[in-house]
DNA sequence: ACGATGATGAAC
DNA sequence: TTCATCATCGTA
């Protein structure tokens, strides 16, 4: 019987635990896809070795150069230029002067696309959250992975369809019947049913 | 119901 | 350069 390196429990142990993090490819699809996917999945902040988590509960999709109520609808700016990258990076805006919002950018490069946090089981509003989570516009353009100390895990969380709701996005009235009408907010109701 | 607070984008 | 607007929040 020969004794097994404590080395490989270490790799093991790692392996697991990076498996756990969503990486890009999962963000390469359309928006309200990623956005219903969302639902269920940890977002992870560390800064300075403290770690702050919690799942996902609501989110909204910003699909295309179309969607009027999207950033991007009037075309390519500094402040939108996240949204045309590559999927799994951050774009992080300011809005109302002082609330910074998370999205994470999802599709093809070249087409503008992300989904916005709006909350976790511990923090609702997407200017709480970033509050709580201390993000900032310096993880605009970032990557989600540890490298840039915000990213996405998937703890395993089965969200099953009766515990989704869908309903228009929130404050984009001026977004014309069509594009204010998508149900594309997708909430995590709590409890069952 | 409204004010805070500053970036954005369009008009001038 | 000015102006209205804004993927919000806390207080009233």
């Amino acid at each position: 019987m020969r004794r097994i390196p404590a080395a490989y429990f270490f790799v093991v142990a790692y392996t697991v635990w990076m498996k756990r993090i969503v990486k890009k490819k999962f963000f390469d699809r359309a928006a309200p896809i990623v956005a219903r996917e969302l639902l269920g999945k940890t977002l992870v902040r560390e800064v300075r070795g403290k770690r702050i988590a919690s799942m996902i509960t609501e989110v909204e999709a910003y699909d295309g150069p179309h969607d009027r109520a999207s950033h991007a609808h009037r075309g390519k700016t500094p402040r939108n230029e996240a949204m045309f990258g590559p999927a799994g990076n951050w774009y992080v805006y300011l809005v109302y002067g002082m609330h910074e919002m998370l999205n994470i950018v999802t599709g093809p490069v070249g087409y503008p696309a992300a989904v916005l946090i709006r909350g976790t089981h511990d923090v609702v509003g997407p200017g709480k959250l970033t509050k709580y989570f201390k993000i900032t516009r310096t993880q605009n353009k970032t990557i989600a992975a540890s490298k840039s100390g915000l990213w996405i895990e998937d703890h395993g969380v089965r969200v099953l369809a009766r515990q989704v709701m869908r309903t228009p996005r929130i404050g984009v009235s001026y977004a014309g019947e069509v594009w204010a009408g998508k149900k594309y907010r997708f909430v995590l109701k709590k409890g069952r049913e």
